[in-house]
DNA sequence: ACCTATTTATAAGG
DNA sequence: TCCTTATAAATAGGT
């Protein structure tokens, strides 16, 4: 709709499809709202994003919207004796998420390859290509981690290489600072016997600016 | 928001108001569905016009997402007097099969290749080596699936090769029977002037039996 | 229902 | 997430 116009279907980039679904949600739930409040309208909408997050607007209360609902198609599709509708929502909802858990189980057993029994040749590739999708995309991502933790310690040692070639270089110029001034020149800093290191600084340009060396820097 | 902009309050002249309802409500179902394409995410909208019509939209089943969010929102404002003891069992299970559905899609999306962020070098190994598993395991069996095809073309090929053979023999010896019995030997036959292929028959040694010639099998 | 001037929404990219 | 900008979409008022 802007600097591109987009096609509606599944946005396959993860991070654009949140952005999108963050300005979009936005947008819809502004609609909503000045839907009910310009027409006089009864409103209730909700959202659950795909990582099962819920958002939700409702222009009176989201329970009477609903119980509103619920009578007008009770009326449409409910016939026979209601055994009680409290516990016919609660058995159907169980039968859905007892169905939606059993076609997920069985979609990711296939995804492990197992189960192929059933399936025709045009299934299977069908499959295939899924996990050919799934695996370069993962190896893809495992590659960049590779790379970002290499580069890590890459200037991780880089860095250490520089501190030591600063503690070579104080260890070098210590003993001529001692000569040149024979009595201790930070007696409080000494006085326990231990190096005054912190306590887990790992940057160990610390400790040259702690020992206070003149030359620190 | 075009000729003029308006406020957002309610719309004091009945007509214009209805004339509004009706471009705004195509307009925010519209919005509602290209979200859920866009961003696969689950939307219920019910819409109750100011003369109490009803309008509703719903990604999935109307039930199933106005149940998923009941259990939602029981949890966070639940509180308040007991629930009674079935209604407390039953969305102990809810919350339990739902933990589950939240899990599985979770692992369905990460072996689409999708939502890998969150995962570290080890989490994409495992993940990796899953995957290309399930895609050997898979391609393995559409190979079979292949092969077991072509056999069954080959032997279908076959056969027809043979049955082939056997009618050209058949239009070989043919015209000396006629030679040697100059009347019709199968009038009956041939009255309509079409060869009496039978209708679907792709076996066509039905046919030989068919003409009943002395020599057929 | 259609028209169209304008306002909104929003895709891309920082 | 927020900001900006170019552009697509929605829509108010009118016919």
């Amino acid at each position: 709709m802007t600097r591109q116009r987009i096609e509606i279907k599944k946005i396959a980039n993860t991070a654009a499809r949140q952005v999108t679904f963050s300005k979009r949600r936005r947008g819809l739930f502004k609609k909503a709202h000045e839907l009910s409040t310009l027409c006089d309208a009864e409103i209730a909408l909700i959202v659950f994003s795909a990582t099962g997050k819920l958002f939700k607007y409702s222009s009176t209360s989201m329970r009477q919207v609903i119980e509103r609902h619920r009578l007008q198609s009770e009326r449409i599709d409910g016939l026979e004796d209601a055994p009680s509708v409290e516990l016919q929502l609660e058995s159907a909802t169980h039968s859905v998420l007892s169905k939606e858990i059993a076609e997920k189980t069985q979609e990711l057993r296939q995804l492990r390859g197992e189960d192929l029994q059933g399936l025709n040749l045009d299934q299977l590739k069908q499959l295939e290509k899924l996990l050919q999708g799934g695996l370069s995309r993962v190896t893809e991502t495992k590659d960049e981690q590779f790379l970002k933790e290499i580069s890590t310690l890459e200037k991780k040692g880089a860095e250490l290489k520089e501190e030591n070639l600063i503690l070579k270089q104080q260890m070098e110029n210590l003993p001529l600072v001692v000569k040149g001034q024979p009595s201790e020149p930070f007696p409080h800093l000494h006085k326990s016997g231990d190096p005054p290191l912190p306590p887990q600084g790992y940057n160990s340009s610390d400790i040259s600016l702690t020992l206070g060396l003149p030359f620190a820097n």
